[in-house]
DNA sequence: ATGCATGAGCG
DNA sequence: GCTCATGCATA
């Protein structure tokens, strides 16, 4: 029912409709046998990285076993895993926080020697969290206000949350960005999600109807991240007094028994296909082992990894992008 | 629920 | 080139 165009742009996301890039390379070759055999033939990277390669994977190797089977000094070891899945089903237990749960650098240590060049950056890795971000581009479906840090949530110029029912926590940033109110709503907005009988995918496209000025749909991934509180601390922040309002709305509306009869669900058909890409287990480990050791190569690197893993070098890239995302990734459970 | 991707905005 | 918000496709 949503042209993917319209929702798009109504999300604040741009998406020319005749702009898509022509390399969706299908390299989801998942299957594809060769994929297990990360080439060692002769190299075009030859003296490059060869040998940092292949301690990098030995000592992710390490650290595996490390945080598997052995102690850890310490905290209750953050799991290097590229994902975090603490989530129970709807309607699961009681929610919990689990462990604080950082960045895992372990297996760092002891590392720093392997590679002059890796080293460098490793050795300046902080404790970060979510830290300071540099700057934001505030982008997106006006969310600009909440989103700088030291702006008050009301800012967009707009700010009509009066009738929200929360005006202090939509004036209080103090209130706004608590760690603990983000995830005692998140909660809130799941339940009572649930109990409208409303999915999250129709909660994205609600949000469109809400007709708050810059703000229009939201995919089912994003109400998602919401409510398992996977998105960015300025995200959720962001976007929970538009999910706020939407929540008393359909509440409104269910009590009053009055829906509007207005269901243009009108299915686009069907458009291209983007293929989604696949990293194998052994590559995925590769980079994972080259990421414990250098979160951010340079293009050169990139492009040697790619090779060694036979991947297109955008992909490992974007693969770079997406795991120092997820590491940033904030953990309210963590924190608390 | 999550992996890989796009694209805006910023250096 | 990166970060960040966000989405499509898929497990």
């Amino acid at each position: 029912m949503y042209s993917p165009d319209k929702m798009k742009s109504g999300g604040g996301l741009m998406a020319p409709p005749g702009c898509f890039p022509g390399r969706y390379s299908p390299t989801y070759r998942s299957t594809d046998p060769r994929r297990c055999v990360p080439n060692p033939s002769g190299d075009l990277f030859t003296g490059l990285n060869d040998g940092l390669l292949s301690r990098a994977e030995a000592l992710a190797a390490v650290d595996i076993s490390k945080h598997q089977s052995g102690p850890q000094p310490g905290p209750p070891l953050p799991q290097l895993k590229h994902d975090m899945v603490y989530h129970p089903g709807v309607g699961g237990p009681p929610p919990h926080n689990a462990r604080p749960h950082q960045m895992g650098h372990h297996g760092m240590e002891g590392l720093d020697m392997l590679d002059p060049l890796t080293s460098s950056s490793m050795t300046t890795l902080a404790p970060m969290g979510e830290a300071a971000p540099p700057h934001h581009q505030l982008h997106g479906y006006g969310m600009n206000h909440v989103m700088n840090h030291h702006h008050h949530a009301g800012g967009l110029g707009h700010a009509p949350p009066a009738h929200l029912g929360h005006p202090a926590a939509a004036l209080h940033p103090d209130t706004d960005t608590d760690p603990r109110e983000l995830e005692a709503f998140a909660e809130r907005f799941k339940q009572r999600r649930i109990k409208l009988g409303v999915t999250q995918a129709d909660v994205g496209k609600a949000l469109a109807n809400l007709k708050l000025p810059g703000v229009g749909a939201l995919s089912q991934s994003t109400i998602c991240r919401f409510e398992s509180l996977t998105l960015s601390h300025n995200n959720m922040i962001a976007l929970k007094p538009i999910l706020q309002a939407w929540l008393e709305e359909a509440e409104a509306q269910a009590k009053n028994k009055r829906r509007d009869p207005d269901a243009p669900s009108v299915l686009p058909a069907g458009e291209k296909k983007r293929k989604r890409t696949s990293i194998a287990a052994p590559e995925k480990r590769s980079l994972e082992a080259y990421f414990a050791v250098q979160p951010r190569p340079s293009g050169e690197k990139i492009t040697a990894i790619a090779e060694k893993l036979d991947l297109k070098k955008n992909v490992v890239r974007v693969w770079f992008c997406n795991q120092r995302q997820k590491q940033k990734r904030m953990k309210f459970a963590a924190q608390h």
